[in-house]
DNA sequence: TATTAAAATAGTAACAGTTACTATTAATGG
DNA sequence: CCATTAATAGTAACTGTTACTATTTTAATA
């Protein structure tokens, strides 16, 4: 791992991040592992978090919003985004290799990766949409 | 135009956007706009990019990186952004509808959209990185 | 054209997410 | 065990964006 030192903040850091499938905010994480170090500052998990993407044992995803997240799982793969909750999953979708060489062609940059994210709505957030038509209803029918 | 009044602000914010084939942030756009109109305000900028993207007459990009970026054409298309300099630019690339359909079943979101983002080095800065080069090399032999 | 209501503006303050700073603590190598 | 140096907690500063407010401007109507 580099020259990083084996700190407890920086194991638990890692640890609960890799134990989680979703796509934590560095404050998601802070908030967690807090439960196990209550007294460790926002900014160790930021300075970590940035320090363990540099040594590749985690990723930093450039996803659309305001807040960065990050993924405990390395290796090429695509990502879903609930526009209404903001969520970020996993997506069992074969990586496109051939659209770099593409888009090599298309332009005159020196293509180096993509980045391929869908939008959409979570299942959650989708049964709580179905649960408010009935009360969007009711608002046109008295408005 | 919706309901939108025709200020001469708006006019001009629309107007030198849709001029640029760049991808700019609302402060270069500030920029820009502030040559023809000195005293315009950076809120008044942002409060119209976002109005204008509203109603459909432009495109707000959630590119990586931390600033927005704006788009004076609309419809579907992917973007190229360089990962020296930050510029964004359009890609001449076939738009790949079918993605949507494959993602829908790929996961259990009920899919909207996708974004596709490709990630380079721009004509301009591939060509300072052959100039350090010689430099990078120097370093090497001396250090 | 004059009047008026609503929308937009400039200027500024507030805000959110992140990064930087500093004195103190703790991990590693000798 | 000691010395070096990275890492930490706590806090301040910074950046991009949004919200607020008093004033100005638009556009609809008389």
């Amino acid at each position: 791992m580099g020259n990083l030192r084996n700190t407890s903040q920086r194991r638990v850091i890692l640890e609960e991040l890799v134990k989680l499938k979703t796509h934590p905010t560095a404050n998601e994480l802070y908030e967690i592992v807090r439960k196990r170090i209550p007294k460790i500052s926002l900014g160790t998990v930021y300075r970590n978090l940035e320090l363990l993407a540099e040594s590749g044992l985690i990723q930093k995803l450039d996803t659309a919003g305001t807040q960065k997240r990050f993924d405990g799982m390395v290796g090429d793969h695509y990502h879903v985004r609930c526009v209404k909750c903001g969520r970020v999953d996993d997506l069992d979708f074969p990586f496109l290799n051939s659209l770099n060489k593409s888009a090599s062609l298309a332009g005159n940059y020196k293509i180096i990766s993509h980045r391929l994210e869908f939008e959409g709505i979570c299942p959650e957030c989708r049964s709580q949409e179905l649960d408010g038509k009935s009360y969007v209803d009711h608002e046109r029918i008295t408005g």
